[in-house]
DNA sequence: AAAAAGCATTGACATTTGTCAACGCTTTTT
DNA sequence: AAAAAGCGTTGACAAATGTCAATGCTTTTT
């Protein structure tokens, strides 16, 4: 059940885990099933736990006045959702992460995490890789927000993230993107043209 | 001339650094002066080099099609200067980072970084601890781009980053923000009231 | 099987933001 | 001292995007 995350931890470290680091993995990150809607974490919690999804689909959100749901993230296999914010910090979260579809993950609390580090030199400098690739991809979103009408975000969406494109719905999207699920129905209207 | 490096660094990690250490990171920082408008990197050039703000004010931004300037990033003391995207994957920049006061900088190459990191723990821990606040700041800032009205995001860029606010002119605030500067004047002419 | 909820689309209209051009003022350059 | 460049503001108008309401279709729940 926890090969997909040795692996994903395998590629990014130079070096492989040793069987002894392996298990210790294994017994630090606990299964966790959740059911469509479930939450991870919900607004005003602290959020304790990072998951690593092995199958199934997730989002994280924020809520305004008016009940209106903004999304900020998405998530499928292979990625880690958490609030880092509220888990580094301590702070309530002001963001909902729930599951879209059924969930699979691997969860493992910010102590357990801390701890593992210690004892698994690989690990930080796997998270520091991540950091980087993180820090980079956030970037790129930040600029593209920016910069761009919603038209050109949507098309550099549909190429960076063709799976998010196929697994939620439009309206979800087209809150990540930014925009109302009316003018991403439009964009897409036009651009078929 | 490097104490606010040295300053910066203890700050952030939690055993102060070495004399050894202190004296190794002074000698692999080189001072570097800035005119106003000169280039810390180019578009179309490899970022190599990451530059620790002394005195001074930068920024950094692409430039589109039609000339028009999109402002991603702003620096001014104790800001770290440079483009990781580019830095990381070696590929040309499609940033621009000029000075935009005379600046004063303390500049390091990756692989003089890298060294300095594998020779002085504190500093890997320090850039993992940074690493995360950018991760932070940055989902912030992400978050308000996505949700909220210019308005309501230049209330909160006035809030958190004051600075700023005073040392570079509206037009650059307005790129920075994602607005023209006739929106941003306008919005500005709005709150007074 | 029926009812409810979720989703995408469309039209009409309102609001926000962008574009272009002009102006006055200040700072910088010549 | 004169000229040029930079900056912020304003008005008129255009374009992009949001809001609201209605519809039809599909999926989920009862």
């Amino acid at each position: 059940m926890h090969e997909p995350l040795i692996t994903y931890i395998n590629q990014y470290v130079s070096s492989s885990l040793t069987g002894e680091e392996e298990k210790l993995i294994i017994t630090s990150f606990q299964p966790k099933r959740l059911r469509k809607k479930q939450y991870f974490l919900q607004a005003g919690e602290v959020c304790k736990n990072t998951g690593f999804i092995l199958e199934g689909a997730m989002r994280q959100y924020s809520v305004d006045d008016k009940g209106g749901e903004h999304i900020v993230h998405l998530y499928i296999e292979n990625y880690w959702a958490t609030d880092r914010e509220s888990s580094i910090m301590l702070t309530p979260s002001i963001y909902n992460i729930d599951a879209w579809e059924d969930t699979q993950l691997l969860i493992i609390s910010r102590a357990n995490m801390l701890d593992l580090m210690n004892k698994i030199p690989a690990l930080v400098e796997m998270i520091r890789l991540m950091d980087e690739r993180y820090a980079i991809a956030n970037n790129r979103r930040l600029s593209s927000t920016i910069s761009n009408t919603a038209e050109k975000r949507y098309e550099e969406f549909a190429q960076n993230h063709p799976q998010f494109n196929l697994r939620f719905p439009q309206h979800i999207i087209a809150s990540y993107l930014g925009v109302t699920k009316e003018t991403l129905s439009r964009i897409r209207k036009q651009s078929l043209k």
